[in-house]
DNA sequence: CCGAATCCGCAAGGATACTG
DNA sequence: CAGTATCCTTGCGGATTCGG
């Protein structure tokens, strides 16, 4: 049966996917669990704080991840996926063994 | 064990998959088999030229598509997917599900 | 028929400074 | 600590025109 482009869902999941840092800050939530603020910006090397608020904000807005904030001085915020935001994960590890051995590839071939 | 921020290979794949034509292209090949130039044009709605001509080229060079000119007067141009860009399948299939129940589980949000 | 070449707008991404 | 607010740069995507 021919593909309705117009039923093209693949870029659904592309749009909470693409953002430079979100792979990596997704990846680490799902492996390591609840991190708050400062020490997701300290496993992210790289990214600015704006960059890591706005990131978060996108993926809290599509329920991947969700946010608590502790009402205390100094400030405390967690970040963890919600059951959601885990139904990614077959789809990350996919892409990451996908990407893994696709990196593999190209390096064998400027051996060459 | 700790995920390693400069192994994410996920971004690699994405690499691959974004752009705004990429994933349906992908999908015409995969589901549908070879076109050419003009059929792929007409298949995708919308798209450019300029638009069809970069995303067919970019996708090339990673060896996920093949180009096959026929020396011929008009020319004719046909497009295929490589047997490496045929492992994308399950990745796209995973995202394609996940983008749909995701449009679904936002229809339904609406509805409340 | 299958492009290449050029010009352009806009939004994502980023540097920096400031705040409850 | 966990963010705003502002300004700036870059590059993708698009419209249009020309060529083999």
């Amino acid at each position: 049966m021919a593909v309705q482009p117009e039923l093209c869902r693949v870029e659904d999941a592309l749009g909470i996917l693409v953002g430079k840092w979100k792979p990596i800050i997704l990846l680490v939530l799902l492996h390591e669990g609840t991190h708050r603020f400062s020490e997701l910006k300290r496993r992210v090397p790289g990214i600015t704080q704006k960059m890591l608020t706005t990131q978060l904000r996108e993926l809290e807005e599509e329920d991947i991840i969700s946010r608590k904030v502790y009402p205390q001085v100094p400030p405390k915020v967690e970040y963890s996926m919600t059951d959601y935001g885990k139904s990614l994960e077959p789809i990350l590890t996919a892409m990451h063994e996908w990407g893994t051995a696709h990196t593999l590839r190209k390096m064998q071939k400027v051996q060459d």
